[in-house]
RNA sequence: GGAAGCAUAGCUCAGCUGGGAUGAGCGCUCGCCUGACUAGCGGGAGGCCAAGGGUUCGAGCCCCUUUGCUUCCACCA
């Protein structure tokens, strides 16, 4: 025996051994080759902080499927990985650790914090991609790159300057979302909203009366979740049209506690239906008021400190914190007479996702890039279909962002990141941006100037990931050659933070869009339908499956029943099934090597070949047909579906068994010869087909299959992908061995139904005016027999000479008999027989209905009609079939 | 408030541009250690495809309405 393999399937031990020789033989490497055509993924990078969760294995998995299926194509494929230094993430996690080590970052200081973070990141960045080569992921690891390496620092300043000079970037005092826990303003985008309990204090502020002194008869009240915010109100706002209220146009009223004047203004944002239709408008402190207040040209007072407690301009309350403040408040409020009521209220709080810490809405000079401009070929091209989005309902989404664009806050009060390449003047105070530090400022000629503190937003640099890996801002070869990228895989939860931003950044920066097609999935969730979260404590650590099950189980679980874009549940009995196929494959090769072993196997002439032979091969045909297609659609859950059920229900419960007789038929080595050839084949084939899935376990047993040849090749990943031939195709051989299968079918459910040992065997006549089908039998009398455990077969045009008390099982041509003379039952004999009557009649009757119909012949098509009348005769044949053999019963 | 998705076998899900639901895995049930595999083999039960309309010769699939669940966006004090 050339090789033996173990019974069953263990993928521990040889799936590093595997993974190292694919290393060692550069298989993942893509250089530039103009002979061949590029196809491109670029990895969305892992941060650095990152543990391989259920999330990566499956986006990890989807995308080396494409780019092994492409790789054996023929594709120069490059799978361009690394990593990413998630800014915030990070630096959220570095400050944890140091607080456990009981030093504060700012004792400790910029320079040395960002030593600690290389630290780290040398620490841990290589932890999350040693987990993904376990998952066999086919990256090109000598092109490995990290958002924060030196290409992408000058990536980034380039770009920023750029943009700057173009004005798409700038400064700006806006109201913006402050985390006061990270000390940092946040996008929008990085702020969630959360439904909470919390109270609607109605409160009323006295008006202004003629003499200048507040009244105390007249009062307008409003409500507000936020009572603290009171001490930076500059005005009270109605509606214009607010009959109730228009008496008070011009008026004022006094801020109690900061006993402030301020004016009563009218501005169309306040809902008339909403409460008692007035609001308190604090410009400082809310988005819309501070709208309100550009629109009026409100003083802007921020009462608020950066870590959420008061400041001096919050009088008396200053140094309190904002919820000590805002109790405080109400107190006094309900001490003067002005808090009317409190209710219960629920509503939606704007926490950082990071944190999940309360977002304070800030006034703050911030950088920003200005969308509107940027967003236009972006949306363009999705909309005129150059960026597809699978599946297409992403589109929506997509949209729904880029109609709504709101300029980006890319400055962050962080330490860990790129730093904002902008000088100010120490003299000064004049900004500029710049690639280098300047030596002098530019308007007073100082040599004193201080960089910005701010980094950038961590999606800044991420967008342009699919050209700044490949060189750019240098025009690289691989830049030329490898850009646009064809495929971006990614779960839809990041399409607004990083999809749209590379799409914009891909325009403005290379001109040309940055891949061709997303792909998105979605959540992988846990048994009940949750999302796996550590807080939950219920998420499933994809090494412990690989640990368990092979990484190749773990895929196929991942990839199967799965549509684009739609979320998943992860259960351990589907990787167990996933761990019996690998099984499966497993043992239908080591059947066949087994059979194989000290024969050489040599390609058998058309005639050699028997129905069997060729019904297999033309299914294999069909095979690679529909899942290349299915592939080339990215439909990749649809196409494995086909490989699986080909492999374990044609090929092994059929395929093997029919042909077991001829393998051990040592007589006839023609047939025998053919047999093997043919297994051989279509294992190969199959295996490749299944090589994207299950890479481990098809190159194991592909190469172990090699060796058994003289001239072997050495890895599955760079044989070529199977194509459809034409002169594979036998649709004869599919019909004829469809028929012996069904009479297989038909016996094995009589015997089972009459309890008939499987060990008896007994003859079987088959009766058929059709020549051709008596041929087929004629010819798959061996297998058909040992299949249907007959001990004889007997062909015959007629019935004569048997038993009329035998058992029958009618298909479609042919009449099948079984003598069980001791076992019959008539009146159960009868009951089968009148109900596959009842069947076929059904049948009939809903083919005849639909022929009979004259509007389906005009408009049905020709293939349909002709299709539906193949069924009518077939259905008849049988019914006659029944019906002879009944009225003999009887 | 706006939008999207999902509702198919006991459970979890597939079902391509409308053309018989022999759909998959698990579970259940009956019978088998049949010279690769009990991580297996053979048989079986189980679905008016959420409800109601419409378009069509024909609807799980297209349109409208309703109900239930999920998610995203906006965020009104």
């Amino acid at each position: 025996m050339g090789k033996e393999l173990a019974k069953t399937y263990d993928p521990s031990g040889l799936e590093d051994r595997l993974y190292q020789k694919w290393l060692d033989k550069k298989y993942f490497h893509a250089e530039v080759d103009h002979s061949k055509t590029p196809f491109t993924i670029v990895i969305p990078p892992p941060n650095i902080t990152g543990q391989l969760h259920m999330g990566h294995a499956l986006d990890n998995t989807m995308q080396d499927i494409l780019i092994r299926f492409k790789r054996m194509q023929g594709y120069n494929a490059l799978w361009q990985p690394g990593t990413d230094h998630a800014s915030i993430a990070t630096e959220v996690r570095i400050t944890e650790k140091l607080k456990e080590e009981g030093i504060d970052k700012h004792d400790l200081g910029r320079e040395k914090f960002l030593e600690r973070a290389w630290e780290w990141k040398k620490e841990y960045g290589g932890r999350i991609i040693s987990q993904l080569k376990k998952m066999g992921s086919s990256c090109d690891w000598d092109r490995e790159r990290f958002t924060m390496d030196e290409g992408c620092n000058r990536a980034v300043t380039e770009v920023f300057v750029k943009m700057h000079e173009k004005g798409y970037i700038y400064k700006g005092a806006r109201i913006i979302n402050w985390c006061p826990v990270c000390n940092t303003s946040i996008s929008d985008a990085e702020v969630e909203y959360q439904e909470q309990a919390g109270h609607l204090w109605h409160i009323k502020y006295p008006v202004m009366k003629e003499d200048g002194t507040p009244s105390d008869t007249e009062f307008l009240t409003f409500a507000t979740t936020r009572p603290e915010t009171m001490l930076g109100d500059t005005a009270v706002a109605i509606h214009p049209e607010d009959e109730r209220y228009s008496h008070l146009i011009g008026k004022s009223v006094m801020l109690p506690l900061m006993n402030r004047v301020i004016p009563v203004v009218t501005d169309t944002y306040v809902d008339r239906e909403f409460g008692t239709g007035v609001v308190k408008i604090t410009p400082a402190h809310d988005p819309n008021d501070f709208e309100v207040g550009k629109r009026h040209d409100l003083p802007v007072i921020n009462v608020m400190n950066d870590n959420a407690s008061i400041n001096e301009n919050g009088g008396k309350f200053a140094g309190m914190d904002r919820y000590e403040a805002r109790r405080a408040i109400v107190k006094e409020l309900e001490a003067l007479g002005l808090l009317v009521k409190i209710e219960d209220y629920t509503h939606n709080v704007g926490t950082h996702d990071r944190c999940k810490t309360t977002v304070e809405p800030l006034v703050k000079e911030q950088w920003f890039v200005k969308m509107e401009e940027l967003i236009k070929p972006a949306a363009e091209a999705v909309k005129n279909g150059e960026i597809r989005l699978i599946p297409e309902r992403m589109e929506k989404t997509y949209f729904n962002w880029t109609d709504n664009i709101r300029d980006w806050c890319i400055s962050r009060q962080l330490w860990w990141g790129h730093r904002i390449p902008a000088y100010y003047c120490d003299e000064c105070g004049e900004c500029v941006v710049a690639g280098q530090a300047p030596q002098q400022c530019p308007k007073c000629g100082c040599t004193h100037l201080t960089q910005d503190p701010d980094t950038l937003d961590t999606w800044f640099s991420s967008a342009l990931w699919p050209f700044e890996t490949l060189g750019w801002p240098e025009q690289t070869e691989e830049l030329k050659y490898f850009y646009p990228t064809d495929v971006l895989v990614t779960g839809y939860d990041i399409i607004f933070f990083w999809v749209i931003r590379m799409i914009f950044s891909g325009y403005e920066h290379m001109g040309e869009k940055p891949f061709r097609t997303v792909l998105f999935h979605g959540l992988v969730r846990d048994g009940q339908g949750r999302k796996m979260s550590k807080s939950l404590g219920n998420g499933i650590d994809p090494l412990e499956i690989i640990e368990k099950y092979g990484a190749d189980a773990l895929r196929l679980t991942l990839i199967t029943g799965n549509a684009p874009g739609n979320d998943m549940r992860f259960y351990y009995e589907r990787v167990e099934n996933s761990r019996n196929f690998a099984n499966k494959v497993w043992n239908a090769s080591r059947f066949i090597m087994m059979n194989m072993d000290g024969k050489t196997v040599t390609v058998p002439s058309a005639q050699e070949l028997q129905p069997v032979d060729r019904w297999i091969l033309s299914r294999l045909n069909t095979l690679v047909k529909d899942a290349t297609d299915n592939m080339e659609n990215f439909e990749l859950g649809i196409a494995v579906q086909k490989v699986y059920d080909f492999i374990w229900d044609e090929f092994c419960d059929w395929y093997i068994e029919m042909v077991k007789p001829r393998l051990y038929n040592t007589d006839d080595a023609v047939s025998q010869n053919a047999a093997l050839w043919t297994l051989k084949t279509v294992l190969t084939d199959a295996l490749k087909l299944l090589h994207p899935y299950m890479p481990f376990i098809t190159e194991e047993i592909y190469c172990t299959l090699q060796e058994m040849e003289e001239e072997h090749s050495e890895s599955i990943m760079i044989s070529r992908w199977p194509e459809y031939l034409e002169e594979r195709s036998f649709p004869k051989e599919e019909k004829a061995i469809e028929i012996i299968k069904e009479a297989v079918r038909g016996i094995r459910n009589v015997r089972s139904e009459m309890n008939v040992a499987p060990g008896r065997k007994a003859s079987v006549h088959v009766v058929s005016q059709d020549k051709e089908i008596l041929d087929t039998f004629e010819e798959g009398k061996l297998f058909f027999a040992s299949l249907a455990s007959a001990s004889e077969v007997v062909l015959q045009m007629d019935k004569a000479g048997i038993d009329p008390d035998a058992v029958s099982v009618v298909i479609p041509g042919a009449t099948l008999y079984i003598p069980f003379a001791d076992l019959v039952d008539i009146a159960q004999e009868l009951q089968r027989l009148e109900k596959e009557q009842k069947r076929l009649e059904g049948e009939l009757a809903r083919v005849n209905g639909m022929l009979s119909n004259e509007r389906f012949l005009s408009k049905a098509p020709e293939a349909k009609i002709a299709e539906e009348k193949e069924k009518l005769a077939k259905y008849t044949k049988m019914k006659e079939q029944v019906d002879a053999r009944l009225e003999q019963l009887r």
